[in-house]
DNA sequence: AATCCACAGGAATGGTTGGCAG
DNA sequence: CTGCCAACCATTCCTGTGGATT
């Protein structure tokens, strides 16, 4: 049993060749449609290579639109040419969400400089001293890529120091490279943050269908075997990436499910059958993250509807085909299911905030009853199989 | 037609928390 | 570290609405 499990893994895949290139991570040779954004990028910091400090830049632009691939291709492309010509160019990529203040973007740079040594207990500006004497001694040019910089405490400060250094160096010199998905961010800083780290601005637009289509392909020529997909499946997802605001890591997710279903299936190509699949269940799998992410309070609602649903599917009313559920229904079972799991309900007033809420992230639908019900109420829905979120919500510890 | 029921959702208000200047 | 303000969660109270009931 074990074994045949282990043994799938081992037989040789029909459908890809190397599906790493379908992971968000995978910088490929080339980056198709960013072509302007990547020269114009390299014109901002290439002054570096003559000794000149190139101006920050802050790049902003949604999910998922090659921020972060342009920014490690063409900082690879950067050091790779310092190397050949002896210049001492070193980019350091910084990712905010994990290292979120600036002591430990502080670290991060340390590391990098400093390889093998550890700086853990050491005071900040202990290590900011160390960082700007090897800095200087070497005549470095830093190049410090904060990534998703809005998560970053103390921006302010991180971005001053950094900055700072440039004044106290004798050689050397040390850039800001910050980026963001989250458009409002930049009118949030102070004044002098702002003008310190929008030097040079940029904005990446998202992607249109075509664009994605020519992704997609050419990251299928090395995750997919020769003709193991279907070009149309290809357009297709990118068609339902398009829609979903230009993602195209969406849509590399989209096409990876794609392939995963088809292998599954023992299929000989991937086809538009199996992106439609794949959509419903990366869709499917949003929403499920999506839960595990949400207040106490509404993953109760949820469970208390989701066993709800679940336990009329049992009976099978007769005569209507869908199960309905009225919001005082849900209400009694989810103060029920609050108080069985030891957690306090809310009024019903908050309750049907949260029914609202969950509505408009389109996790269930609540719609007007109309006739056949007393009074002025809404039918409950759950857009996602009941089993699949009694799944991940008794999974969890929601006491 | 009048009344009742079962809720929807706005407004005022109070307790918590979390970031931030001092 | 402290005190403050803002944002957020939650309650209470309230008015409104639409269909069922009498």
């Amino acid at each position: 049993m074990i074994e045949d499990v282990f043994r799938t893994h081992l037989k040789e895949s029909k459908i890809f060749s190397n599906r790493d290139a379908l992971s968000p991570h995978f910088v490929p040779d080339t980056l198709p449609n960013r072509e302007r954004q990547i020269e114009e990028l390299s014109r901002t910091l290439a002054p570096i290579l003559s000794g000149r400090k190139p101006e920050n830049v802050f790049i902003y632009g949604k999910t998922g639109v090659g921020k972060t691939a342009v920014t490690r291709y063409v900082l690879r492309k950067l050091e790779d040419f310092a190397k050949e010509h002896e210049i001492p160019v070193k980019g350091i990529y910084i990712n905010c969400r994990i290292h979120d203040s600036r002591h430990r973007v502080l670290m991060k740079v340390a590391d990098a400089l400093f390889p093998g040594e550890n700086f853990l207990g050491l005071s900040t500006t202990h290590i900011y001293d160390r960082i700007l004497s090897r800095v200087s001694e070497k005549g470095l040019r830093l190049i410090v890529v904060l990534d998703e910089i809005d998560k970053l405490k103390g921006i302010s400060e991180t971005v001053y120091a950094l900055n700072r250094a440039n004044d106290e160096l004798e050689r050397g010199s040390i850039s800001i490279i910050g980026i963001s998905n989250n458009l409002t961010f930049k009118e949030s800083l102070d004044a002098r943050t702002k003008s310190t780290l929008c030097q040079k601005e940029m904005i990446f637009p998202p992607y249109n269908a075509e664009e994605l289509r020519r992704i997609l392909e050419q990251r299928a020529q090395i995750a997919f075997k020769k003709g193991a997909v279907d070009p149309s499946a290809i357009a297709l997802a990118a068609a339902y990436a398009a829609k979903q605001s230009g993602d195209a890591r969406y849509a590399l997710a989209l096409l990876l499910r794609a392939g995963e279903l088809a292998e599954e299936e023992n299929a000989e190509r991937v086809t538009e059958d199996h992106v439609r699949k794949a959509r419903e269940r990366v869709e499917e799998d949003i929403v499920l993250d999506m839960i595990k992410t949400l207040p106490q309070q509404e993953q109760i609602v949820l469970l208390a509807l989701a066993r709800l649903i679940s336990a009329r599917k049992g009976i099978r009313k007769l005569g209507e085909g869908e199960t309905v559920i009225t919001s005082g229904e849900l209400f009694e079972a989810y103060v029920k299911t609050a108080k069985e799991l030891g957690v306090s309900p809310v009024s019903d007033r908050w309750f049907r905030e949260y029914i609202s809420e969950l509505d408009t992230y389109g996790i269930i639908r609540a719609t007007p009853a109309g006739k056949g019900f007393r009074g002025n109420t809404r039918v409950i829905r759950l857009n996602i199989p009941a089993d699949k979120v009694l799944k991940v919500l008794e999974g969890m510890d929601l006491a």
